[in-house]
DNA sequence: TCTTGACGTGTTATGATATTACATACTAGA
DNA sequence: TCTAGTATGTAATATCATAACACGTCAAGA
């Protein structure tokens, strides 16, 4: 069973997480600054995908503004150096489990927990790039998002 | 190349869907009322997606209501029925070009002339499914949407 | 024929998501 | 220390979407 839906230590693969990535934006000369830090620690705190406005809501909460643009920036920042991700069809954004290794990502989300997990997405985005070829159209980035039933939920369901 | 970016008969590629669109519907005992109709040919006849608010726009101009339920109704419906699809990436719709054929689409939007076509996707549906299976994750719905440069634009650029 | 219930449409109001623009403050390097 | 670039705070607004209710039509059945 994939991480995400087994009973694990949390704590312990959210630490792990942050220290990829401060080790990451070291690396790069970003700056992994509080307001920023705090929103990747919510993202991975929670398996599932937050919203901008629940994000901001927790910020605001702690003492950092209070206006959208807050969120959204810390937000977008993160996605940009592959820290998070977004997902369209939630207009939510999750932590990235695998930061720093170059990956077009591919969404499984579970209709019942609301647990997001990334699936490994090379054989699925041959296919696609193949597909598209076939029409003559170079595709550059794909967003891939699954519905469905996690492995706990199915027994539930 | 594929007939959404090849020189084509639009009016004619347009009628056909529309006729099939009204045989489907009369099968089906669903009515494809005036707006329903209409926000159907607006779709057929650019091969974009159209925001909502663009669509009622044009309804609101041609004497139907103007208030934005009017849109989303019609749209809901048809995408309920399998007559146009949602892109989510994009907040907006398009006509579906293979309506009453089961499938689950995948999207190649040109971020360059925001044309959208839906590519053959049952290999990458199947890799889809295998890589979700070997999670434990089953998949009920996908959404694949490519951002790249349709054949057309590859030149331009 | 009248009634009734399902459906479709119109409208008001509001909620949810996201961005622009500008002011202020911090930080790194010359 | 100065300065240029970057980050944050805030107000205002744009964009996307839905809830709730009123009215009209039409067909099935009393």
């Amino acid at each position: 069973m994939h991480p995400t839906f087994e009973h694990h230590d949390h704590s312990h693969c959210c630490g792990d997480s942050l220290t990829r990535a401060e080790a990451l934006m070291a690396e790069r000369g970003a700056r992994l600054t509080p307001v920023r830090r705090r929103v990747l620690e919510l993202l991975l705190e929670s398996h599932r995908a937050l919203g901008a406005y629940d994000v901001l809501e927790r910020l605001s909460a702690e003492g950092f503004g209070n206006q959208p643009p807050v969120a959204y920036r810390a937000l977008d920042f993160l996605v940009e150096q592959g820290l998070a991700h977004r997902i369209q069809r939630l207009n939510a954004f999750t932590a990235c489990m695998h930061a720093g290794e170059a990956h077009a990502p591919a969404f499984l989300i579970c209709r019942a927990c609301d647990t997001v997990a990334e699936a490994p997405v090379a054989p699925v985005r041959a296919a696609l790039d193949t597909a598209a070829a076939e029409l003559g159209f170079v595709v550059e980035r794909a967003s891939i998002e699954a519905l469905g039933l996690c492995p706990n939920c199915q027994g539930a369901a």
